[in-house]
DNA sequence: TGCAAAATAGCACGGTCGTTCGTTTTGCTG
DNA sequence: CAGCAAAACGAACGACCGTGCTATTTTGCA
């Protein structure tokens, strides 16, 4: 548990700690494809040329390992969409630069799935550790969205009379069509139509047309 | 347990559909509350307190079941949503009284889910008939909102250039954000919310202001 | 009222699951 | 090289799953 500062040089992954991060890619690509719930643990090890107790080892039990898979998932995502949109200029650069990294996410994962948006369906009546956890990271994520918002405000991008809450939740709902029709219905060009609805929304809210 | 119908007059139920029906009903809720693939034909033979092969022999396989309780839902959601709204006169107010009844199903479905969303979700990249029952089941319904859109349209109720393709990604989008916030993320006011996003869609495409 | 047919029960099977425990292997360090 | 802790293994457990059989009960109709 102790995060154990090197006694000297650097020491950077014991074994432990490598082959847990195996297991976790595994995981990701399993719990992207069958969802939180059809994270196995036999499968796991199947899939990692390990033995059922050699994985558990790493987790102690199977909720953790959903809780270890749903952190790395936020840590990945901050680093595709989060961070590298942040370095944009605040205001409407920053939010366009947002919502294209997410739905080019949303659509790269075309064969994988978002855990958040997948997560968010298995857990929404059963209380819990993982479903906290889960939460806690949309919710995070979302009110970090809804800063950026704030922001083009300020900045005098969107209009001053602009709800925040009420444009994220429109635009949220733009990445949920998407995941769905992509997914689900697998319809083609779903992602310039989700492109195009998000041109409307924020002309709607008197941006200047688009590049 | 037996509604007892009257010995002499109309014998419509034998016995067996009428507990088929009774064992239907129990499905829903499960699968309301555990997704699809969280029916289990233990727990429904624990829940209608008869055996687990009584139940079984009703539907033969476990994927026959959840066809089944795809079909069922799909005929309460038509009576609930579409047949009362189609009892209004076509253009706008049938377009509202559809989408005022859906969100209506899907925030009364508060704490039991909407079969249609988290299949999707449960489904998206798992074949099989159970997937194209319910890809089809849900094609239908998006196509007869588009129909609806398309009149509205024609009656002069939406500018000529509305693409109906379009405008139905931006409402659906709307429910799944709608389903999502309450559902999973226990915001209040959500269903208002939902209902302004649908004003604002209706105005961009040059709808007369609601009441 | 009796009899065929339908409906339900009972039981067992093979399988997967998460988890526990005791043993063995590994890899590092003195 | 010896020793030791961490890591990985292997076998077993109890529970639940869907499903296939074979009785047994219940139903509906002549």
């Amino acid at each position: 548990m102790s995060t154990a500062s090197p006694p000297l040089t650097v020491r950077p992954l014991h074994k432990g700690q490598q082959t847990r991060a195996a297991i976790l890619e595994a995981a990701l690509g399993q719990a992207a494809h069958m969802g939180l719930e059809g994270l196995s643990i036999g499968a796991l090890a199947e899939l990692t040329q390990m033995s059922k107790s050699g994985v558990f080892a790493h987790f102690g039990s199977r909720e953790e390992l959903q809780i270890s898979v749903i952190r790395e998932y936020h840590a990945r995502f901050e680093d595709e969409v989060f961070f590298p949109a942040m370095a944009e200029p605040r205001g409407l650069p920053r939010l366009k630069a947002l919502f294209e990294r997410w739905i080019k996410r949303v659509s790269v994962e075309l064969d994988s799935g978002c855990i958040y948006i997948s997560g968010a369906v298995e857990f929404d009546d059963r209380p819990g550790p993982v479903r906290d956890a889960l939460a806690g990271m949309v919710r995070a994520w979302q009110s970090a969205l809804q800063r950026a918002i704030g922001l083009a405000v300020e900045e005098g991008h969107l209009s001053a009379d602009t709800d925040p809450d009420q444009m994220l939740f429109e635009i949220h709902g733009l990445i949920l069509a998407l995941h769905h029709d992509a997914r689900f219905l697998r319809n083609p060009g779903v992602l310039d139509r989700a492109r195009r609805a998000f041109d409307r929304v924020l002309r709607d809210r008197g941006a200047a047309s688009m590049t």
